[in-house]
DNA sequence: GGCAATATCTAAAACGATTTAGTTTTACCA
DNA sequence: TGGTAAAACTAAATCGTTTTAGATATTGCC
């Protein structure tokens, strides 16, 4: 029924599930193109009643203007341009994996436009946006949970995308991911083999699909040693660690048998080693503390903190080159990659 | 004598100075467009002298095709969107600035696209793209020399931007900075006030305005209050204060009369901080540190730390409503924002 | 009732590129 | 020399939007 319906109303090649654009209004409305776009903006020689039935189709259709099409005509790209140096000696995750995903684009004729979303925000509208406006060729997301919905939208569409971080579906679509069970599994150990028996975990939230693999990996080394692994949850995400500082020392106190702190963060380890010191623990006597880093960073400053370093630069260049494969190659094997973390060092 | 011969060719009513486009070329080299389309797109069946024409006059008008069209025609967007959560809990200047300027965008019809330049590349690139291409309605910058390149090359164009950060122009264009002159200044004064005498300055590269600006108002207060101030400067921008700890290290054994440092970014900070531990000062007793930051971040790590804080989002802000306020009131007076700094907290 | 003014809409052109379908020229072969 | 095929180009249509000019009712006024 439905296709029959569609098949008929058909005019143009345009498939069934294309974009709406201008003419489908007009063609539901029984309207000329330009009676549309002038109600739309509101142009003084357009009624009142044409105008309320115009938006009315527009939003029942979910017509979203051609960015293209209005550059085009009117020369006015509704784009701001944010120019700036790449060449801090940065520290921080975000800014690290924006500066590579723009040097991997060097070369291509591809740019890069970042999409933050915010708390308040929910995360699947600028993924809707991108695919419903069409205003990119693929998409880059880190941050990804286990049953990611971005994920699986963008998988329905089979739109290009790449993921920092997998999900339950990560068999089928392109991502790079440090092997954070791993990572969590082996600093368990290590800290085991140096005698410690009681570790305080200071992990990202347990929504996150890297949080939930760190988790497991420490538990199950916990298990394998007999040691005792307990965890805190930072608020936010994985740079979110300063504000944990008191909750550390609060756990401190309350069980001072405590004698490691495993962190998944440079400020998770910082707040750390605030709180630990801050309760008369000396680096490397009564207490150890592993980090682990995008860059390093927190050696330069205090010796006696065990590092393990997750080079963010690297998971950008690999998920942008597993992005535009997706754009140009669509049908092959999407790209991927399980980084193994190093030894502590 | 260039008047009328302009006069002359101009067949459409496009301005002399106008962007050329495929027609422009066709005009010159006496061919259809879609030939000179195909030739520069190499098909299969243009000759091969007529690829050179083409390519030679592509090549000499500074042909740059317009985006909005190929868009348009082909549906490719050539771009590769990074959508990335906004609420880390960032320590660094360059993440928080770009997140403030995505947030003053939420509610306007604009888009944000961050276009980072790289050490071994021209500043002026990215910039004159923007331009020549016309892929943005307006630029913020960052980071500026006071005889900055680009902001005499965008006045010149009249085009929309403002900039983070003072230029010898600075009266006459949009720019929100922070007093570095009157932070230095008060810096060096309390510090002497204090007891302090010898003072050993961490700065940004001298030839940033920034950096001038600190200068100058560390030295006045010095010679004003009879302080000796020295000064180090680090290798490239604002945060690359790590690498400089070696350098500090060296000065403070040759000049162990030091009793403070004066730090114009958390790293330098850092590494400071581990340097005058490394030389056996304690912080507060033998030396006092004191540190400019964007975010409030060393004093949960670090007791006896005297920071200020430079609110980055706030600059993000202005500096965004200044840009657009350019675009869309071209003739008005340009916004100018020059923050105090608060007192040492 | 007729004429002008107004309100409301439509037709056509334009932005800059690419694609499809011709068209012209040259070259080759019988 | 006539016919055919290949090579190298051009004409026209198209993407989605806005703008300018023009058309058709409708209204107001005398």
């Amino acid at each position: 029924m439905a296709d029959s319906d569609a098949t008929k109303d058909r005019v143009t090649p345009a498939a069934v599930g294309e974009r709406p654009t201008l003419k489908t209004i007009a063609r539901l409305t029984g309207m000329a193109v330009p009676t549309v776009s002038r109600a739309l903006n509101d142009a003084p020689d357009i009624g009142r009643e044409t105008k309320e039935r115009v938006r009315a189709a527009a939003r029942q259709v979910g017509y979203r203007p051609n960015r293209a099409g209005v550059r085009l005509r009117t020369g006015k790209t509704n784009v701001v341009s944010l120019v700036m140096s790449a060449d801090h000696d940065i520290m921080n995750h975000t800014a690290r994996l924006i500066t590579s995903v723009a040097a991997s684009l060097r070369n291509t004729p591809y740019h890069m436009i970042v999409t933050p979303y915010f708390f308040d925000q929910d995360p699947m509208e600028p993924v809707r946006y991108i695919v419903e406006t069409g205003s990119a060729d693929a998409v880059i997301m880190n941050q990804t949970t286990p049953e990611d919905p971005r994920v699986a939208y963008l998988m329905e569409h089979s739109f290009p995308f790449a993921t920092h971080g997998r999900t339950r579906w990560a068999d089928d679509h392109a991502y790079y991911d440090f092997n954070n069970e791993s990572f969590a599994h082996y600093s368990v150990s290590e800290l085991s083999r140096r005698g410690r028996r009681n570790i305080l975990l200071v992990f990202p939230p347990q929504n996150q699909s890297y949080g939930q693999h760190m988790s497991a990996g420490a538990l199950r080394a916990a298990q394998e040693k007999g040691v005792v692994a307990d965890r805190l949850t930072t608020a936010v995400s994985d740079d979110a660690g300063a504000s944990i500082q008191p909750a550390i020392t609060d756990y401190l106190r309350a069980h001072p048998e405590t004698d490691a702190i495993l962190c998944a963060s440079t400020t998770a380890c910082m707040a750390a080693t605030a709180a630990a010191e801050g309760v008369g623990l000396t680096l490397g006597e009564e207490i150890d503390i592993v980090a682990k880093e995008a860059i390093p960073f927190l050696k330069q400053f205090r010796a006696g903190i065990l590092c393990m370093y997750e080079d963010v630069g690297r998971a950008g260049t690999f998920v942008t080159r597993a992005a535009i494969d997706r754009i140009e190659n669509p049908d092959g094997p999407p790209m991927q990659h399980l980084e193994q973390p190093t030894k502590l060092g």
